[in-house]
DNA sequence: CCAACCCATAGCATCGATGCTATGGGCTGA
DNA sequence: TCAGCCCATAGCATCGATGCTATGGGTTGG
């Protein structure tokens, strides 16, 4: 697997940063939707061409995403969840203070 | 209770818009998770100015975010999670298709 | 070998969210 | 009446996500 994508550099660089706490958290969110995605179109057997003009957007798009390349806005993820047949849920969870 | 919000015209005109389906689920979500801080909030008993300062934000954006002004994007709403002591929680559930 | 598909990236334009400052109106208590 | 807090909004600068087009390397099947 190449490890060498710039993006891996950015989120990780990201991820460093001083005081980046919450936008850590925002970026490995993205990271883990970015993986989800790729795993239920896999499941659907579909390329990322497909699953762009089902949601509404180009391969690149969807390559940029699933590599976690930026953190998704709202739309997107709502855009692709309906592609994927899916619903998405934003909520805040009480904290179960897992620290 | 003030119904005369721009806002309220902006976002209304939004889920309004042709082809929309998708944005007016992002500004739907919006409108809930405003909704829900501003409770979270008064829970807490504070001002939009004391939740904005323990979010690293100010209060207009605060107050922008609770009127469901914009759609926000996820490295607030995890700032906000974490200053009302949540955790965000963005996932693609199943699709009950309740039509 | 070549065509055809896959995915990863780059570069650029644009749109929209956020950060900021500044008001303004409403309410309350001194 | 006025100071002081609340919240709603406006206006503007900036940053970052998205949309788009174009490659380029990898793989596979003809």
């Amino acid at each position: 697997m190449s490890d060498r994508l710039d993006w891996n550099d950015l989120r990780e660089r990201r991820m460093a940063e001083p005081g980046a706490a919450e936008t850590y958290e925002a970026t490995r969110i993205a990271f883990e939707l970015g993986r989800e995605v790729r795993h239920l179109r896999e499941g659907h057997g579909w390329s990322q061409s497909q699953l762009a003009r089902a949601a509404g957007m180009t391969q690149s798009a969807v390559a940029r995403f699933e590599a976690g390349g930026t953190v998704p806005t709202l739309p997107v993820l709502e855009r692709l969840a309906r592609a994927l047949d899916r619903r998405l849920d934003v909520r805040f969870t009480p904290n179960a203070d897992a620290a």
